[in-house]
RNA sequence: GGGCAGGUACCCAAGCGGCCAAAGGGGGCAGACUGUAAAUCUGCUGGCUUAUGUCUUCCAAGGUUCGAAUCCUUGCCUGCCCA
């Protein structure tokens, strides 16, 4: 194990709050004196196998961690994700199954494995010792806690304030949460900000339980691809780590320059310094190239670039288009002509007609680069013909009429 | 248990018998501008044979009416006050 003030260095780094921080000095002055490693927890909902890159900000300080040779437990909430977490939007969720829970923790071990050390790692469901606990088991556990002190979270403050629903099993949300730091004896919890509140609950609940309570740190909530919201997949502003090569590269591009430099400190190593001095379309292609890579490989990430380059630098039809159509004689009216209203509905890359419809008023659709406007339009396609069709900014088709 | 206020399209929110596929905002999509950005400006934003046509929508089920998101009844859901 590294001296103390290395590993406190690589601990900090973007970390928004530890505390305390003296007792985590003192933790790792143990450790490295009696060679017993921190044991140190994050949690995750098992209701969200997709991994985004939201979430590897704090497996990459979990990933700190396990460089620094503590152990890292992967803690999945099976249990607590029948409550779902009461931060945002209060919504009932429905109880997975044994198998669905199961099939998620796989998801994530192939995801976060791509981060950290499977060797190294404990995965854990905290459904372990919480489905074994009693009813009157979880009536001590909740004696643990004040009603005072529970609504001094930020969520239900504000829900109360402004008459919104609060049931009460979310209370026991982050109850669970902090027993479960209880159970497995934890020395430093991770988490967002958001997450703040849970996580202390955890200290004061391990302290009533006569044990010595964890360090917390936190770490910022990523934005998502609008800038402003956090990740989430519930935003729809999220990459994910399954994302296919070409589609992460492209999201990544599609963020502000501001948003970019946040990326770079947040999920990188890269030298934030060096990262502006750059144009900042080459850093944010080298950003979205050095995702790519980490999770696909890196001759996905060059393709990815090399693809987005043409696609949209040079404005070329790509290689690999979204679709490739081929229309027999039946699709045709009388056997010759299609609208373009079809056509561009044919290829299923749009919702609806009217949607291709207003898009092709709105002069979003292209044939072999020919802006089609008219909306009325029938074409008679010549067989064996291959006609490139772009419709909007980002999806392109192949269509060919098949000789009859 | 009693009283009151609510439930409207992806989200927030107006409408309170016909002019309502339903104002406004957000989000999304498209166009212009660019570095495929962001910001900004413009347009679009239920479906269908695109028609000044038609079908399905305003928590649910019934009802009143020529006609209902709008009125009535019941139910479900949410919040507040009183007990």
């Amino acid at each position: 194990m590294n001296a103390i003030n290395e590993q406190l260095e690589m601990i900090q780094r973007g970390a928004v709050e530890v505390i305390q921080q003296v007792e985590l000095e003192a933790k790792l002055k143990r450790a490295v004196s009696e060679h017993r490693p921190l044991r140190v927890k994050a949690g995750f909902d098992p209701t969200a196998p997709d991994l985004h890159l939201g979430h590897t900000v704090l497996i990459h300080k979990l990933k700190h961690f396990q460089d620094l040779g503590h152990q890292v437990i992967f803690l999945i909430g099976d249990f607590t994700g029948m409550i779902g977490d009461p931060t945002g939007v209060s919504e009932t969720r429905k109880a997975l199954t044994k198998e669905q829970v199961l099939d998620n923790a796989k998801t994530y071990q192939r995801q976060i494995f791509k981060i950290l050390d499977p060797a190294k790692t404990l995965i854990e469901f905290n459904s372990r010792w919480m489905k074994e606990m009693s009813a009157e088991g979880l009536i001590q556990l909740a004696a643990h806690y004040r009603m005072a002190r529970m609504m001094e979270r930020d969520d239900f403050h504000k829900r109360y304030q402004e008459q919104k629903p609060i049931s009460v099993h979310e209370f026991l949300y982050p109850l669970v949460q902090g027993y479960d730091s209880v159970v497995l004896k934890a020395d430093v919890e991770l988490g967002g900000t958001d997450q703040k509140f849970n996580l202390l609950v955890g200290r004061e609940l391990q302290r009533d339980y006569g044990q010595e309570s964890q360090v917390v740190i936190t770490m910022p909530l990523l934005e998502g691809t609008d800038g402003v919201k956090k990740m989430s997949k519930s935003v729809g502003n999220y990459i994910a780590l399954e994302d296919k090569p070409g589609e992460m590269f492209g999201k990544v591009m599609s963020i502000s320059d501001t948003l970019m430099h946040r990326y770079y400190e947040l999920l990188t190593t890269e030298d934030l310094g060096r990262a502006k001095a750059l144009h900042p379309m080459e850093a944010k292609q080298a950003l979205a190239q050095l995702i790519v890579e980490r999770y696909h490989g890196t001759e996905a990430g060059q393709q990815a670039r090399a693809e987005f380059q043409q696609k949209f630098q040079e404005r070329e039809f790509p290689e690999n288009p979204d679709v490739r159509l081929q229309l027999a004689s039946q699709d045709l009216r009388e056997g010759q002509t299609i609208g373009l209203v079809d056509l561009v509905a044919k290829t299923g890359l749009i919702p609806s007609k009217s949607e291709a419809r207003r898009l092709i008023i709105q002069g979003g659709v292209e044939i072999d680069g020919q802006k089609q406007s008219d909306a009325n339009a029938a074409l008679t396609l010549t067989e064996g013909k291959q006609y490139r069709l772009k419709i909007g900014r980002r999806k392109f088709a192949i269509v060919e009429r098949q000789s009859s």
